[in-house]
DNA sequence: GCGACAG
DNA sequence: ATCTTGTCGC
């Protein structure tokens, strides 16, 4: 579960008529372990897409946005000194605060290859996602789902080896066509693969360049685009990514700057 | 063959 | 992703 790293667990005392609340949230950390049999050529990591895509679940609608957790999930490196490190942090998803988050620290596990972003980010990502103390909820990715080449990005990828529900919200349009969204919060576009709609271009700031959603695993374009827009509020990017990049950053920092390699 | 290409 | 100072704006 967790790994060697500190754990921390704070309840505030309980107080008469008012309802009690974690008010520091839970921090947990970990170390990175690159799963057995985990592909280390290019043509590997494409058969594995190409094994695991007949997984992904896509006749459910997913969890309702306000509701219950959302967790946000997020990767930096350091590859001069072969540092990962990933950060997962779940919200409430009413209130947008903070319940708990988790960090895991280690080592690359593959090189930056467009289409094979998951086999860099996932390892770090369970690692992060199995030390958290709760349910997350819908999680959502910095990148693709649906929205691959083959049809099995980042998200897809994470939710079928998790089983949670999955999904994804870029910020560049990938190799993927769009037209240009109506200008205010909201509107939306198709992201196109030819004639198919593999995701969506969506408005989450009035004016502001639009992000890209995708399908995961376990609910539905409209679904994830109810997400994005709930979970963006007051910026482009929704409060799971912001609060995920971060916590990686600071968890990479404070890792390059102890020397520990993680493993 | 060449360029583009989530993070 | 990351390299990087100041700067404009709420």
């Amino acid at each position: 579960m967790h790994g060697a790293g500190p754990r921390r667990r704070r309840t505030p005392p309980r107080r008469a008529g008012r309802r009690a609340r974690t008010l520091v949230p839970t921090m947990t950390s970990a170390r990175v372990r690159i799963p057995d049999g985990w592909p280390a050529t290019e043509e590997q990591a494409r058969a594995v897409q190409d094994e695991l895509r007949g997984r992904v679940v896509r006749d459910e609608p997913g969890p309702p946005p306000g509701r219950g957790h959302v967790t946000g999930v997020d990767v930096a490196y350091d590859d001069e000194r072969d540092l990962v490190a990933a950060a997962a942090v779940v919200l409430d998803a009413a209130t947008l605060d903070v319940v708990a988050e988790t960090a895991a620290v280690g080592r690359v596990s593959f090189p930056y290859v467009p289409g094979l972003l998951a086999f860099r980010e996932i390892p770090a990502v369970l690692a992060a996602l199995d030390a958290l103390p709760c349910g997350p909820g819908l999680v959502v990715c910095d990148g693709y789902g649906l929205a691959h080449p083959r049809r099995f990005g980042l998200a897809s990828h994470l939710g079928v080896l998790t089983g949670l529900p999955t999904a994804g919200v870029a910020k560049n349009p990938f190799t993927f066509a769009h037209a240009e969204p109506g200008a205010p919060r909201g509107s939306s576009s198709p992201l196109l693969a030819g004639d198919e709609e593999v995701g969506r271009a969506l408005r989450t700031r009035d004016g502001v360049k639009p992000v890209f959603v995708s399908v995961g695993h376990r609910v539905t374009l409209d679904t994830a685009c109810a997400h994005t827009l709930w979970l963006t509020p007051r910026f482009r990017l929704p409060e799971t990514t912001r609060r995920a990049d971060a916590l990686c950053r600071r968890a990479l920092r404070e890792a390059a700057a102890s020397g520990d390699a993680g493993a």
